[in-house]
DNA sequence: AGCACA
């Protein structure tokens, strides 16, 4: 089953997480990766029997979450490749944000998945009538990868190293060194003499040179330079 | 494999 079935959603739901990692390092994580799409609402992940190695990324905007997915599916992570998805209901801090929210209770729960099972059933049938698949409504769909992924097409791979632009000319690789060197994973700043205002920061792998990225993305060195921090190119 | 909001 493709997940191109699930309409887009601000929230994504990724699977195939490692299940030995913590929750709360599980979230750092998530957040460190994902924050770079787009602004994150809320990250949900529980450790119950049913729950665990999945996690839910919500954020403000759909496009966000369209990208994320594209560009992330497949990225080892811990050691797994990511699963990524579209979720399947809004989010409970999306609803209270645009005030649908109700409080959930043990049998509203069961209803909805009722209704779930009921429409998928019924769009399976219309489905086989037509002797087509069902290209739910409309909306221009982006097509979806049928071989093996190519890293090619992601606009912004994850990389473990990263491009950063906007910096004073006078910005030195020691001044650069003090500022990344606060994240694990640090290996060497490299600036080219000929090329002011850039920089290559090495870290050891994507995730740790993702952390910092986020961390220091827009930092100013001077008031008028934020300095704007991408993955290098491969 | 698994779609929740402790």
């Amino acid at each position: 089953m493709l997940s191109g079935d699930i309409p887009p959603s601000q929230t994504i739901y990724i699977k195939n997480i490692n299940e030995k990692v913590k929750k709360e390092e599980l979230k750092r994580s998530l957040y460190a990766l994902f924050s770079q799409y787009g602004r994150i609402l809320d990250i949900v992940a529980l450790k119950t029997a049913k729950l665990r190695g999945q996690a839910w990324v919500v954020f403000s905007e759909v496009t966000a979450a369209s990208n994320a997915v594209r560009q992330m599916q497949n990225f080892p992570f811990y050691d797994k490749p990511m699963r990524i998805q579209y979720a399947k209901t809004k989010s409970d801090c999306v609803a209270k944000a645009d005030g649908t929210y109700v409080p959930r209770d043990k049998k509203k729960k069961q209803e909805e998945k009722a209704e779930r099972k009921k429409r998928a059933e019924e769009a399976q049938h219309s489905a086989t009538a037509n002797g087509t698949r069902a290209e739910s409504n409309g909306g221009p769909r982006t097509s979806f990868r049928q071989g093996k992924p190519s890293t090619e097409e992601a606009a912004a791979a994850p990389n473990n190293i990263l491009f950063i632009q906007n910096l004073p000319h006078e910005t030195t690789s020691m001044m650069l060194q003090v500022l990344f060197n606060q994240y694990p994973g640090f290996r060497e700043v490299r600036m080219i003499e000929a090329k002011p205002g850039i920089a290559f920061v090495e870290f050891e792998d994507d995730m740790q040179s993702s952390v910092a990225m986020q961390a220091l993305q827009g930092f100013k060195i001077t008031p008028q330079h934020p300095m704007a921090i991408t993955y290098a190119k491969k």
